[in-house]
DNA sequence: CTCTTTTCTGCATGTTGTTGCCTCCTTGTG
DNA sequence: CACAAGGAGGCAACAACATGCAGAAAAGAG
């Protein structure tokens, strides 16, 4: 077990940055306090961290450079935890050199900041929010798939990023999740998403989702693939009668 | 130590502005106490946002100009608001259904951040920030090139990347400068890098770029063209015998 | 595991940026 | 024209910053 408080740099960089998603700027005495560094240290973190565009640097702190990849304007406190912990959740079925395609949505994003930061790994990803989560983690190889950038989503979209696709084998889909429904399957509001999460779906030996109960049992305009296809579902829903409708498809059903 | 209710300077500026939306015309005294800051601040923030062409200054105030704009306005250390100063002047270059192909760099992030939000155009780019900037431009249309993330500069490099470039065309490649040297040519410190933006010069009909004096006349390991591919050149360097060597070679040269 | 090499951190130094106050100048208004 | 209100510029105090350096910690080699 390592000391109390006393991070690595490597995490501390990832801590700040997370806390720039959902604060829109940070003052580098504050910061200096909340990470147990000196304001120098802090002051030498903002500035590679400017370098490399992931922050802006003003005077005494830093700004967020895009508008928020999260909404935390609303659901901030009660959704953000319950995502935190169907993140933790899924972290044990994520193995050493494993090779993850990753898509957009704020739950994985949750997901990819939990992400040890000495994880040897593989992460293929169409969205540009996950890939800058991923700047500290040395040992994870990020490989981008390009597209049209639908803002909505954040997400690379389009022919392209489909026939990129068509040259890659991944070992876990970490799927996105607008809508579940048992019956009707797994759906989205566009369908530009829709055919890339499919094809995403079908290179894939094994697809993880993490859902919180809110999605479980609605569905949209755009059917993705039926609910089946899921190998691993991570919920916080505990009703034991939505569960097994998904559980009697097969799917490991993972709640508290 | 700044504490809670203070704002940064930044954040005064944008304040005044979104009031200035809102309100067609502000008093600086009424500011100064709306903003918890003596007349001179305010006096000085309204100065420097007339400076910057945001507002207009009057006897008393200020006023509105045009219509509402928000500003991601950033003054800090010398060497952001030179950047800021050459990305303005870069903007001239830009018109109205460009295709836009701009990489990595902070000079270039600042360049996008300049870009007015009313922008009609397309821009590609193989840089994660430089696409999550452009979040707020909803008439640009934002089209990412995939490839191996590099980490240390935030760009998406190797062969995917050079393989889609074959299929673009642009009109300007705004090129971000790590070392230019008028006989060297323009070089970066690693051959992935090197490998793509050659690759990107060569699918541009103009190339521009932005360069701080400090990178003038300086030279790395990898050469990527020589710097007569260039078609403009924004700097701050006045040298004449430093900017006649750039000037011989037909490369439009814009400093002041 | 131990030893070496490299990176990281905090402190001390000197520099720059920011703000409020002051003085003197400018401008608008009656 | 006179006079009050607004503004420019200088100054001082303080906060934030950059840099070099030595000790500490992490990473790598054997």
């Amino acid at each position: 077990m390592k000391g109390e408080g006393v991070l690595l740099k490597q995490e501390r960089q990832q801590k700040i940055l997370e806390i720039l998603n959902g604060e829109q700027r940070v003052i580098a005495s504050d910061l200096s306090q909340r990470l147990f560094v000196s304001e120098d240290t802090i002051r030498r973190d903002l500035k590679e961290l400017d370098n490399k565009g992931l922050i802006r640097r003003v005077h005494s702190g830093a700004m967020r450079i895009g508008p928020p990849v999260v909404d935390f304007s609303t659901r901030k406190n009660v959704m953000n935890e319950l995502k935190m912990d169907l993140a933790k959740k899924a972290l044990e079925f994520i193995k050493e050199d494993m090779v993850l395609l990753i898509d957009g949505g704020t739950t994985n994003l949750h997901f990819v900041n939990q992400l040890p930061l000495t994880l040897k790994a593989t992460v293929i990803t169409n969205s540009p929010p996950i890939a800058m989560a991923l700047t500290n983690h040395n040992d994870i190889e990020v490989i981008m798939i390009g597209g049209t950038l639908f803002k909505e989503s954040m997400v690379n979209l389009g022919v392209n990023t489909v026939e990129f696709l068509d040259n890659i084998r991944a070992d876990l889909y970490v799927m996105g999740i607008h809508k579940i429904d048992p019956n009707i399957g797994i759906s989205v509001p566009s369908l530009g998403e829709a055919e890339v999460k499919r094809k995403m779906a079908s290179v894939s030996n094994e697809i993880l989702a993490m859902v919180t109960s809110d999605k479980l049992n609605t569905f949209s305009n755009h059917i993705v693939t039926p609910a089946s296809a899921l190998t691993y579902l991570i919920t916080d829903n505990d009703q034991s009668d939505i569960l097994s409708s998904y559980h009697s498809q097969q799917i490991t059903v993972v709640n508290e």
